[in-house]
DNA sequence: AGAAAAATGATAGACGTCTTTCAAAATTCG
DNA sequence: CGAATTTTGAAAGACGTCTATCATTTTTCT
């Protein structure tokens, strides 16, 4: 039943050095003989003493503040991902954590720069990276006055930054192209790929992925890629295009945005021609109606809810001071017809099963 | 930034009354006026109190005993549930959670119930459902006494369990169907099902889900289903037989586990038949290397770490009398060769990316 | 050895809640 | 109205840690 833990007191004990210098070495208050500091730690090794967070959390009484900061716009995947956030905050002021939501112009490399710029005021960050030198030195500068960076969604391998949230895009990319070849089962085909710009590092990543699992397979070509500049116009012309020139192709990967587009494109294919397999990224509320409806296949989702809680969980002991515990990567999730969550809809979470 | 948070001697003092007052209406201590307990959950609504469970827990100072009973045996799947309870329960100890686990004989109703008789020297249990009167009967008791519990995989409808945590088998077995289906690409073919034994209720709700979907597609027939006792040795000799027996079979679908056999049989193919679209269940060494050599090409998996960490969160909430926040059903996780979690292996977890 | 610097000890007041105790006030009832 | 009962108030100690202060001891250096 009651299994007694210890306390610092006990292990200032053990060590024979008094509670002041326990609090020195657990703490790194500096100041403290080599020889102590080994006492305490093998006390605190032979006790098993484990740092009492709720009581150290009460005792510094103190809120933590976090901010994330996301591109604007109408995209529907950060719109969820905003109301995740917002969820989360909710449910964590009680826990005395604030965390704040903020915006800064999409894919503008400055402007989140400039926004990064002098945070002091906060005890950690989270941003969709941005890619350019300005950013890097901005986090550069943060992590320097001790204000920690995590990236989300899209990483900045050469800044900072102190971990990356989000899924392994060659994965992704590989996940399509073998749901793309099952469904071919071995018969020919052409893969119509669409990214958003060339320029998109996690877009290029997954059509790397794409071509790496289609080159084990002969009887599968790939059509020229389209960029479709995350624009769902874009995405509708290109693809409406790219159709009727290619009657070959049997399946279409959108690794970028702008999926109604292509839906709407698909609707207009002739009675007579059979629809392409598609795969595309992320569950929201039109790729969800779209697989619903049978218009698509396959749609591969990043969890966004997922990455919201390990993004606080990893601020948090970062702010904490607390080793990272060691997290397995997000995967990709496969969602068919059959296996999609139940719809939250525009009504309030309602009743509760588990 | 410090957002204070209001304490309970805020909310006193707002509504009036004194601290005793106000915490005999949050801890419902009885002997109350109702008129004194409107005006305190007045002022809480007011000012938005919310009990630092931090503080609570440190003032309570006690340690919450759960006991996660499992099945007895070799299982693959379970074994993977115990370790994962284990990890779980070295990373609990510091946050005052004492997680035991225990193991009783499978299936078995009559020693379930006698293991839970009279537990009341636990603050929660979980169990691995079987159906039974003793043990509705003893689930009864225990409620009675306050003791919660919760199935875990695999649930108890009629008794009187607290929550049910695990996957709904329905949508797997229609999440198998549509892979197959898709691998089928319109083509005609045979589907074998197999099963552990016809009673299991999961099982069965696997296979009502197949052939939901499969009814929609008359292209694909049902092969009369296989019972493989979930041992080995069964499920090899009876699928080796009905593939023998029927050679239009296109694809199998096993509900239940003896995986290894399943691809020891498929291993005796003669070279000229295809082998069939092979769908499994839970993401184990032995399914895992089946997946990445190619001897099987979907794996369904009901994330047991997440179920162990929802049994946690669940336990901990019914014993703090808080209220349960509102969670997603675990889904059917579909894993194919391409998007494997990163092989833990025997060694330790070793290096932390994200 | 003596001075300066470093290390240590002792202690006390927070943090917010729980728990208990006892007296005082308010209400109900006969 | 007075007695019995119910309700309320006031307060204090505990939980384990953080933080700060100040005096004292030990070590290092010249």
């Amino acid at each position: 039943m009651d299994v007694k833990r210890p306390t610092l007191t006990d292990v200032a004990r053990r060590a024979g050095v008094s509670y002041a210098t326990a609090d020195r070495v657990v703490n790194g208050r500096g100041r403290v003989a080599e020889k102590s500091a080994r006492r305490v730690n093998e006390a605190i090794e032979a006790l098993g003493y484990v740092r009492n967070v709720a009581a150290a959390n009460l005792a510094q009484q103190r809120v933590y503040r976090f901010i994330v900061v996301l591109p604007d716009g109408q995209n529907a995947f950060f719109t969820r991902i905003r109301e995740i956030l917002e969820d989360a905050r909710a449910r964590l002021l009680p826990e005395r954590i604030d965390l704040g939501i903020e915006t800064v112009p999409a894919f503008d490399a400055v402007a989140l720069a400039r926004r990064l710029a002098g945070r002091v005021d906060v005890d950690g960050l989270a941003v969709v990276g941005a890619e350019g030198p300005e950013v890097s030195e901005a986090v550069e500068r943060l992590e320097g006055q001790g204000v920690p960076l995590v990236t989300l969604v899209s990483d900045m391998p050469r800044a900072a930054r102190a971990a990356y949230v989000g899924i392994d895009n060659g994965v992704a990319g590989r996940t399509a192209a073998r749901m793309i070849l099952m469904a071919h089962g071995g018969r020919p085909g052409r893969v119509l790929p669409i990214l958003g710009a060339e320029t998109a590092r996690d877009h290029a990543d997954r059509l790397a992925g794409l071509r790496a699992v289609l080159s084990e397979a002969p009887q599968l070509s790939l059509a020229p890629e389209i960029a479709g500049r995350d624009s769902a116009e874009t995405v509708e012309a290109r693809v409406r295009d790219a159709l009727a020139a290619d009657p070959a192709i049997t399946a279409i990967y959108n690794a970028g945005a702008g999926n109604a587009g292509l839906v709407r494109a698909l609707a207009t294919l002739p009675g007579d021609r059979t629809r392409p397999f598609v795969v595309l990224h992320e569950l929201v509320a039109n790729t969800r109606a779209a697989l619903e409806a049978g218009k698509v296949d396959v749609v591969l989702d990043q969890r966004p809810e997922e990455e919201v809680r390990r993004v606080v969980a990893i601020l948090r002991a970062l702010a904490e001071r607390r080793p990272l515990e060691p997290m397995e990567p997000i995967l990709p999730t496969i969602f068919v017809k059959d296996n999609l969550p139940p719809d939250p809809g525009p009504a309030e979470p309602g009743d509760q099963t588990q």
